[in-house]
DNA sequence: TAACATGTTACGGT
DNA sequence: AACCGTAACATGTT
């Protein structure tokens, strides 16, 4: 479940370990945890999809990927299964987490860490998003709201969503979409975000879904296209053919594209 | 019940 | 050298 949201929630629910001493910590990734033995939680952060357990001098970097999950429990719960990270505090509290990534980042988390990249955050800047868009414009919009350096947080459902919300095809290029409209779909990145947190809050996220999981478009109740590998990531994409315009670039600029990515010249 | 999914990274080949 | 595509991984839900 972890779109940047998701995470969010996650780390709020986690706050309550800050202050705490770790006692015991071990799992299955390939990392030394017994570093964390006696160091204190200073804070729990997030950063995109990014969970950041900070100590003093480095932070723990937890990504659930796409299965990961959390478990809280102390010293009477069994631990489930083996997990990829565990850890016990003094106060006999635990923290498992179920298929993870884990990572060390040494030092200061601002220095790793671009704020403004982050749709959730409060350093969001939606001006920076648009100029490292300009850099690239023959990527597909598809593609394009799920760089994480770009739109951090941003995750299958949430491009899925905001491309319907702004009526853009998944297959549209960056470079063929006039200016207003990027900056719209920009700004909806964020807002349709603030809405996958209250209403995953609420426990009501899926049926707020318009095309996610869905059939027909609630527009104009076709069928809707239901891909399974679009773009270069590969990831479903669900979005009406009829309403979401597809927007693409010249002929020329594209086909020359084309050439010069394949290596091979036109026949 | 088997298949699939809100994802990333490592690796080998161009 | 930089870029590309594919495989590998892990678990909860339908």
């Amino acid at each position: 479940m972890p779109e940047g949201p998701s995470i969010l929630i996650l780390r709020e629910t986690l706050a309550r370990f800050t202050g705490a001493v770790v006692r015991e910590a071990d799992g299955r990734v390939a990392l030394d945890l017994t570093r964390l033995r006696h160091r204190r939680l200073l804070a729990v952060r997030s950063w995109g999809r990014h969970l950041l357990l900070e100590f003093d001098g480095f932070s723990l970097r937890v990504h659930l990927l796409l299965f990961g999950s959390c478990r809280i429990g102390d010293a009477t719960t069994p631990s489930t299964g083996s997990p990829a990270v565990s850890l016990r505090f003094d106060d006999g509290t635990r923290l498992d987490f179920h298929a993870v990534s884990a990572k060390w980042v040494e030092g200061d988390l601002d220095a790793h860490y671009d704020g403004s990249a982050d749709i959730l955050s409060p350093a969001w800047d939606a001006k920076a998003a648009r100029g490292k868009l300009r850099i690239a414009p023959h990527t597909l919009v598809c593609d394009v709201l799920l760089d994480q350096a770009i739109f951090a947080g941003v995750g299958n459902i949430i491009k899925n969503e905001v491309l319907f919300r702004v009526r853009i095809h998944p297959l549209s290029r960056i470079g063929a979409l006039p200016d207003p409209l990027l900056a719209r779909m920009i700004d909806e990145t964020r807002i349709y975000g603030f809405d996958f947190l209250a209403w995953k809050r609420q426990n009501v996220l899926k049926r707020h879904w318009q095309v996610h999981e869905q059939r027909n478009c609630p527009l104009c109740h076709r069928t809707l296209a239901r891909i399974a590998q679009l773009g270069k990531r590969r990831r479903r994409s669900f979005h009406c053919d009829h309403c979401q315009a597809l927007h693409v670039l010249p002929t020329l600029f594209d086909a020359s594209l084309r050439t010069h990515a394949s290596g091979n010249a036109p026949a």
